[in-house]
DNA sequence: ATTGTACATAGATGATTGTCAATATGTTCT
DNA sequence: AGAACATATTGACAATCATCTATGTACAAT
């Protein structure tokens, strides 16, 4: 739980959303992404660790240059996981708790 | 994408996710959801309205109680939107900009 | 009407975050 | 070696946010 939260924490900000975008068809270096946002080099920097730490991209540095891609799995895994904690389950956690006021509980099966 | 980057600030929190999780097997009032978690009652509603204004629940007002529910279709969009955005496609943002990194550019087709 | 219950709002505070300027590191070319 | 380029790190600052206490509002029951 604490990895998906720091991955909705690393796609809240516009900027790392349009990376992500730049990024969707395929490996940009730094540069290139510089190129699109009127950011400074160290904010870019700063927002490619960030996609980087959560696994949102690989880097790989090929002479001076660094070239970022998107995982595509960990992409895969973060839709998943907003879809499997929204979904009724017979183990989940709202069978725990219960007051007066005639809520409906998990399904009973 | 303003829309969007809400939303995911909004599921940047350990306890709204939690809230959401509570919520996937039906509805609950506030009180079950204070039940579930330390939080004070004016925490609670905080993050109901910060979940209910990003339109990812419901809030339907009965008597004294608020019951809150999961609005499946705003979960589902969110996940569409992340999968589109890092999806390639040929009118995609990454064609307006190049440098002389060599690094592959939109899939031409 | 009064009291109790469920929830919302206002204001304050400590923590986190996005951004920048300045500087450092690492690579390539002459 | 030295210069130029690409990227990373550091430190600072303004803005945002999660949380709390205190208070307000709305409904229900006695």
């Amino acid at each position: 739980m604490k990895e998906e939260i720091e991955i909705f924490k690393a796609l809240s900000d516009e900027n790392r959303l349009k990376i992500l975008e730049m990024l969707s068809c395929g490996e940009l270096c730094a540069c290139d992404i510089q190129d699109g946002l009127s950011l400074t080099q160290p904010t870019i920097s700063h927002h490619m660790k960030v996609l980087q730490q959560v696994g949102l991209i690989n880097v790989e540095k090929r002479g001076k240059w660094s070239f970022y891609s998107i995982k595509q799995d960990q992409i895969d895994r973060t839709c998943d996981f907003i879809k499997k904690i929204t979904t009724p389950s017979k183990d989940c956690i709202c069978n725990k708790f219960s007051c007066d006021c005639n809520s409906i509980k998990c399904i009973e099966e």
